[in-house]
DNA sequence: GTAAACCCTATTGACGCGGTAGGGTTAGTG
DNA sequence: CACTAACCCTACCGCGTCAATAGGGTTTAC
C-alpha cells in the first residue's frame, strides 16, 4: 500500500520536474499540491537525505531536483519513503528483509509469487520517471485543479 | 503492502489445495501452517464468506476448497481478505474507491502510474493459481519444515 | 446426550501513519 | 550588522488498523 507520505512526496517531485531551473518554497510546493505545509517540509527532509533533492538554505531558498527529471523514476522515490516497492518485505530486492514465520525463506512459495509480483511491479515503477510524469501532467492541464 | 492475516490464507489455502478430498480442522491447519488457531477460525471464516472455502460442521467437520484448486487464484484470496491488490485504492479494478485529494481522477498522473503497476502484479497473481503453489512447495519438500 | 467441531460478536494491545509544535541554524537584504 | 525569511531537526500526539484473544452459541457424528 502506498502511503499518503509517498504520494505527496511524488506529487512535490512531479511539481519540482515541471520547473527546471527553479527552487520553489515549501510553502508554494505546498499550495500548489495541497500538501500540509509542516508534512511536506518533513517529506522534502527525507528526500534530501537520500539523494533525490537538493535544498538551499536561507532568504530565497528552497528545493530542487538533485538529478534531471528523466533520471529519477517513481520507484525511488516510493522506495525512499515508504521502504520498498514490495507487497511484503522478505521479497524486497533492494530492502530485504527475512519474515518470522517462515522457516525457508528460499523455499516459500508464497515470497516466490510475491517476488514476481514486486518484480512485475517494479520494471512499471523504475521506468517511470519524473520527467514523463511532469509532462503526462501538464499535458492533461494540471489535473490537481481541473475539477473543483 | 499484504497483511500478515493474508498471508495466513494464503498458507491456509495452499495447505487445503494439497489435500483434495480431504476437510482438515482448524487446529490442524494451524498447528500444520503455524497459524494461531483463533485468528485462522476468523480468516477461515472469511475465505468462506468470500466463496473460496466451504466448511462441514459438526463433529468430524472442517474446510476444504470450494472450486479445483486450479481455480483459485492467490490474486482472489489477496482481494478477498485485503480488499485490492492496487497499490492504492483508486488505482483498484474491482474495489476502485476515489481518493479525497486529487480534483480529476483520470487526469491525475500518479493513478496513471498506479494503474499500470497494479495490472503488471495483477498479470502475475491472477496467473498464480493454488494448484501450481501446491505443487511447487511440495516439490521443495514443504518450506515450512525445512530448515528450524 | 455429549463432545467435538464450526459460527459469531466483542474486545484488546501494539504500532504505524498522518499531522503538528516549536524551536535551532543559515544566509540573503537593507 | 541586524533582521528575517527560509530550511533544519527533534519531539510529540491522536487515531485507525492490524493481529490476536475471549467467550459464548450452534450444529452434528457417535
Amino acid at each position: 500500500m502506498l502511503t499518503q507520505k509517498a504520494k505527496y512526496a511524488l506529487r512535490a517531485c512531479i511539481h519540482l520536474a515541471a520547473r527546471p531551473g527553479e527552487t520553489p518554497r515549501i510553502a508554494e510546493i505546498g499550495a500548489a499540491e495541497r500538501i500540509p505545509p509542516k508534512f511536506l517540509e518533513a517529506i522534502l527532509l527525507d528526500l534530501r537525505k537520500g539523494g533525490v533533492l537538493e535544498s538551499v538554505r536561507g532568504r530565497k531558498g528552497g528545493y530542487r531536483l538533485a538529478r534531471p527529471a528523466a533520471m529519477v523514476s517513481m520507484g525511488d522515490i516510493i522506495r525512499l519513503i515508504d521502504g520498498s516497492l514490495a507487497p511484503i518485505r522478505c521479497a524486497s530486492r533492494q530492502n530485504f528483509e527475512p519474515c518470522q514465520d517462515c522457516a525457508d525463506v528460499n523455499g516459500c512459495v508464497i515470497r516466490w509469487a510475491m517476488l514476481k509480483a514486486r518484480d512485475a511491479m517494479a520494471t512499471v515503477l523504475d521506468r517511470c520517471t519524473l520527467a514523463e510524469a511532469a509532462a503526462r501532467r501538464s499535458a492533461s492541464d494540471d489535473p490537481l485543479d481541473f475539477v473543483i
